[in-house]
DNA sequence: ATAACGTTTGAACAGTTATTCAAACGTTAT
DNA sequence: ATAACGTTTGAATAACTGTTCAAACGTTAT
């Protein structure tokens, strides 16, 4: 009797055939938590408009408050997540702090997101 | 006095140009609150490793669960988040439920964020 | 009809998270 | 030194989220 094409879920379930297929190819739990932790790190609007905004030009830690209409300490804490995810680079100048994006990578992300919004 | 290229946060913030700049490129706020709705969902472990088992093939709630040693009610209750974002479909099969991905899009997007993590 | 199976669902719990507030830091002026 | 400014930080609060548990649903058998 050779492998059936749909097999009952009993068992498949127990000692199946779907279940370690899937499992072969699927990659190793360490970059699977790693990859949603990114994700998590894109899954808050306000870091969103942030990146939006750094996309658009370089820009301190005051204008991006007053942009999003928020409280500069607010705007930090989401900094220092993005910063600490290497989301986002900065260079001090005086008193002033100015952020932008990192690399390309996170351009390529947003972009792929918002080709599956819009449309 | 022409435009400063760098200019202090001050002057910026209160009556600027970067904000103003920036703020004209950006997209709207529901557009945004969408886009890291989407990515909050990628922004679990859990949902990434059903993600990633669809990938390779078709398969029921019994198997993903086998598959990840959760809970079957655990995966239902993300597989209906996962559904109601439009990542995933399924299709009914006497008692059991097939699900599969949605579109090439949800692989992508996947893609896009690996090739982050991994370099 | 009764039982077994795969799945779904709602409430409850524990853990996480974004914002606020108050205080501090470093830098640049007076 | 003192003051003003931009920024950072820690603790506290409120809101959210994933898993568990128990119960239900629909389907397929006996």
């Amino acid at each position: 009797m050779n492998e059936p094409e749909v097999s009952l879920c009993e068992e498949v379930c127990v000692h199946g055939d779907a279940t370690a297929r899937a499992l072969a190819k699927l990659p190793g739990d360490d970059l699977l938590i790693d990859l949603a932790e990114l994700y998590k790190i894109f899954g808050d609007s306000t870091r969103i408009k942030i990146l939006y905004l750094l996309y658009a030009e370089e820009m301190c830690v005051c204008d991006i408050a007053a942009s999003l209409n928020m409280t500069v300490s607010a705007i930090s804490h989401q900094l220092r997540i993005l910063k600490g995810a290497k989301l986002v680079k900065f260079r001090k100048d005086g008193k002033s702090a100015f952020y932008s994006l990192a690399d390309e990578h996170v351009t390529s992300i947003l972009a792929e997101g918002m080709e599956h919004i819009t449309e």
